[in-house]
DNA sequence: TTTGAAAAATTGCGTGA
DNA sequence: TCACGCAATTTTTCAAA
């Protein structure tokens, strides 16, 4: 299944909670960490890509430094599940970081950054432009104090 | 200053598309992508990391592969400033994975990724025991259609 | 920014615990 | 099965132009 838990050892989630700190680390560093050679390492990670665990490897990009200073959070409420359908034709707008649906009354929540306030109006208008959007309640971010990925212990 | 956006050309902005998909890819690879020789691809990165642009680069990690299944999006109220200051002490919560001070009534907003529904119930428990925490509100996500960075073009 | 070369890291394989 | 050492390959990184 594809959303079981993976078999994982405690050595393999101190290599998960290095690798999301800084994957850019060698496998030989990362071995002197939790004491494995090189090779072993490797053959850890290939089996943590392989098996889900580890989904990407990526870069943290910076929102500010690429001219999107404004950070929201909006809840958007939906008249039914057609209209929840619809609203994700959006995916794949820039300005949209995250999309979930969430329980409770047919909601979309949206991570959204923009360039300025009148880029979340315009997006916002986008969003109420959709047939069965009631309406939407937006949460502006102004300070960020955690933003990480999972914790890999349990 | 800190939060000024950095000057990018286009080379950089599609450069930095590629690096938040993977950041893997050689940079002989990445080269070929945007017409650059790979030290070229170097010093541009090299560049971007010392600007800040690229914050980290980092694994992306399954949360329900380590066994984290239920993510939710909890809203806090808090009587005043003083009690948003309190709350910011759960920042090494390893549930916690995002915290955000949000403009409106006082509020907070966490993104947490816990075990089951109990995780979810002690950590409410602890943030209402925080003293000024009016009240919480949890959306519990279903599904997740959209889940990454900042997009670097504007 | 490129080319070319040195240094370093990744990765495959054979061996043994 | 899992980890190690060795070695080939690839990649990174440092020059000089």
């Amino acid at each position: 299944m594809r959303h079981q838990p993976a078999k994982l050892d405690e050595i393999d989630r101190k290599l998960l909670a290095l690798l999301a700190e800084d994957s850019t680390q060698s496998y030989a560093d990362l071995g002197e960490a939790i004491h494995l050679s090189a090779p072993a390492v490797h053959d850890r990670v290939k089996r943590l890509k392989r098996d889900g665990v580890i989904r990407a490897t990526v870069a943290k990009i910076d929102g500010c430094k690429v001219g999107r200073t404004l950070l929201a959070f909006v809840l958007v409420n939906t008249k039914n599940l057609v209209s929840t359908k619809r609203l994700l034709t959006l995916a794949n707008v820039p300005e949209i970081e995250e999309m979930h649906t969430v329980a409770g009354d047919s909601c979309v929540l949206l991570k959204v950054r923009v360039r300025e306030t009148e880029g979340l109006e315009e997006l916002l208008g986008k969003i109420q432009d959709i047939e069965g959007v009631d309406g939407t309640r937006s949460y502006i971010v102004m300070s960020t104090f955690v933003e990480r990925g999972p914790d890999p212990y349990l």
